[in-house]
DNA sequence: TCCATCGCTATTGAATACAATCTTGCCTGC
DNA sequence: GCAGGCAAGATTGTATTCAATAGCGATGGA
């Protein structure tokens, strides 16, 4: 066979496209918050028709990205500061849960190779000390490494589903990201180190509660109660 | 104005009014799990053309109700036993995440009203010392009154969607909860006493953790993990 | 001057028509 | 008899067209 890529999918159907795109746009912020959206001149815009497009914003309004006034169209959803904390928090909540149902199963071979895979990866860029920008790239991949694992150890659909409609919302985005001295570095692989124990150990609350921690204080602060 | 009803919107898109129809049809368990769906046959059943009813598909798959696969179509996804035990801690956590934003902000006096209502509502169905029918409808109203208010207390519109997300699952649904001897009645209006109290003393973690073991029990077991 | 109403325009909602893709059964060749 | 491929039908994806609704300014009256 000479053809380039066997298997590649033949191409995404542009509705699907098109909502990435979108998703990128409102994580970048080149869509403004409130904005209207005019579906005329963003069909033309992406080069695709009304109707591709028209689906890719309802899916973005059932997850919670746009807002649908019927006959009045949509609008990009507003996601202030404020917004962003409690976004983490929830994300905190089921991340926690996640964690939880991990321990209750255990972890397979494969899952925890993979977990402490991304464990000593995030070790070893703490042991060099540096953070620059090399540094910062592999310590992300690392962690979302870590998050996934144990995600997918929770074997549950449902709360997959439900956290990552919280993950793609606009502010708790993993790659947003910003604060990463040394010090932070440090304590988060240390929190990864206590959460994997505690699964392992097969103690769920432990794990759920060390997890709930973490992820709240990835946004920087002691809970607030 | 003659007009018979001045504030009814004219009617509401054909889309939602389909999405809703299906929502409906996968709680009462009309549309089985795993069912492939046909457009053509769906739409001519709903005698709606494939437009709006495609828009309503991937609506619900957005919501994580129906399975997507390009070019292939949808399918109903499966909700068999262990998921709806799944769902419930996910509802747990996210309604005692609600109930510990309520407590941390403070009920308004509205809210308080309201909260107190459907307490008092629901006791006076326990103080019945009856089981049937009739109560059992003021209980759900009552049950369901409560839990809005405290979910609409806790201001945060994300962690509602993301709620509502769940609860529209067809495992979980508050309409579905079936065991109610008049024990289990006393046992939940009783809790919901506590919490409101929690929240009332500006207790948030405490409100959280009685919000998630009510809901847990719910389903209907100590906590498994 | 202010308000209500009418009608035009811009925009959204839905249906139909068409194109691309997948599925299925048959046929050919080994 | 079986594997591979090809062709016809079925199904999904997209574009275009038409209908319905909302937004808005003009116009006329109080």
């Amino acid at each position: 066979m000479d053809g380039p890529a066997p298997n590649i999918p033949p191409l995404l159907p542009r509705a699907l496209r098109v909502a990435d795109t979108l998703r990128e746009r409102m994580l970048d912020g080149a869509l403004a918050d409130g904005e209207k959206i005019n579906e005329a001149r963003l069909a033309a815009e992406l080069g695709v028709s009304r109707t591709p497009l028209r689906t890719a914003l309802h899916a973005l309004a059932a997850e919670g990205l746009l807002d649908y006034a019927p006959n009045r169209g949509f609008t990009v959803r507003d996601f202030s500061a404020e917004l962003i904390d409690e976004a983490f928090e929830i994300r905190a909540a089921l991340e926690g849960l996640a964690c939880r149902f991990a321990a209750r199963h255990g972890l397979s071979p494969d899952a925890r190779r993979a977990a402490e895979a991304a464990l000593a990866e995030g070790e070893a860029v703490v042991e060099t000390n540096r953070c620059g920008a090399d540094e910062l790239q592999r310590y992300r991949a690392a962690n979302v490494a870590f998050h996934e694992t144990i995600l997918a150890a929770a074997g549950n659909r449902q709360l997959a589903d439900t956290l990552r409609l919280v993950l793609n919302r606009p502010g708790p985005s993993l790659r947003r990201i910003v604060a990463f001295t040394p010090i932070d570095i440090r304590r988060r692989v240390d929190d990864h180190r206590r959460i994997l124990e505690a699964i392992s150990t097969g103690d769920p609350w432990r794990a759920e509660l060390l997890m709930r921690e973490h992820v709240s204080g990835i946004r920087g602060g002691a809970a607030k109660g």
